[in-house]
DNA sequence: CTGCTTCCATACGCTTGAGTATGGGGTCTG
DNA sequence: CAGACCCCATACTCAAGCGTATGGAAGCAG
């Protein structure tokens, strides 16, 4: 019964072995029940019957289910920072990281329906903020990489919210079942039909 | 004090005069509430309190809030089926009714925050059907105009979940404040970009 | 005027979740 | 080993919303 195994660090414990839970473990529980219920459904009694535990513990960790709703998002919005830093560095052509972004719509998919979740309350005074960030960084992003193709500042914006719109939508269908997943029949033939309309033709005729 | 107006009909009460309510008044109110404040929100006694009302009226009517909410999804059906209809026999050429679509996005701001709203929560049983069944349909709409424009079968799909996806998108934009509005200033330029981009260039060079 | 129907008000019980208070079982330190 | 500290369980109060039960006012029929 007395599991004598010396654990010194008490941070790398899940949540399957010790009921013992750190911040993280109940923000990333937090950003895991809003990717499936929404921010709505972000409620302190079933998180912890989630977790196995009492909202006894939650209530020491955090003084309220605002400030874990806050404190999620900002450790979700670093990840997503880092995720577009490493992508502004991974290809050296524009196109191609374009064309990465593209079809990294279909990974990810916790960041996906995060983002998803934060987009149906855009009215939250704590999402709302983060959620505007994030977009524009992205959209900065999408910019700056069809300005590096030639387009000129207007239009270079004008595309990539144009793709970035396309991104969101297809996220929508994607959870309405009306769009083909990865790995699905039709995907990879959609993924290069966006790519060749929204990437490959960057000059096309405006002049009729 | 008496208004001795003789009121013969009880339906041309909107909800202003007479606390006298129909089945509409309810279903109208909860889609305007849908609108504004998500499907989860759609409670009854805040619709009631609304509407100036106590909810001894609302169980009167309805059985319960899952009627209210299925009846009110069924009379939104019904009305953008309407609209979609009289799209399709708006303008005579095919390209012209799919930049009046694309035009159409910032306009009918009701339909289209009840259809984000919806999206919000796909996996509620009573909205999923409904969902789906408006989203497939318009989709055949943009289907159909694309093949008329010459696209082959699977292009023609392809393309119409794209302009679609950038529809939803865009109206995602445009809640986070990331997009302009119609008549701000570019907005046209942006719509022009669009029509420019998905539906001008209906034949871009599939092979490298 | 009487009685019936329609529509709404009021009052109640039930459930869920927020937040608080307090105790108790481990674990570390001296 | 004794005390302190960390983490969690239990037991409350409070508020909001659902659904029900019942009464009451207004209108119409006879």
């Amino acid at each position: 019964m007395a599991k004598s195994s010396s654990v010194a660090e008490s941070q790398a414990n899940s949540q399957a072995e010790r009921p013992r839970l750190t911040p993280a473990d109940w923000e990333l529980a937090a950003l895991e029940l809003i990717a499936e219920k929404g921010v709505n459904s972000l409620a302190v009694e079933p998180l912890a019957r989630r977790l196995g535990i009492t909202k006894g513990s939650f209530y020491w960790h955090f003084p309220g289910r605002d400030q874990l709703l806050t404190e999620a998002l900002e450790r979700w919005e670093r990840l997503d920072e880092q995720r577009l830093v490493q992508s502004l560095h991974s290809d050296a052509c524009p196109e191609a990281r374009l064309a990465e972004f593209v079809r990294r719509t279909s990974r990810q998919t916790l960041t996906h329906r995060i983002y998803l979740a934060l987009c149906s309350c855009p009215d939250d005074p704590r999402v709302q903020p983060v959620l505007k960030r994030v977009t524009t960084r992205r959209l900065r992003f999408l910019t700056d990489a069809f300005a590096s193709l030639g387009l000129d500042e207007v239009a270079a914006a004008a595309r990539a919210r144009l793709v970035y719109a396309s991104y969101v939508g297809y996220l929508q269908l994607q959870i309405q079942g009306l769009a083909p997943d990865r790995g699905a029949e039709g995907f990879e033939s959609y993924i290069e039909h966006v790519i060749d309309t929204l990437v490959r033709s960057r000059q096309q005729p405006v002049n009729s």
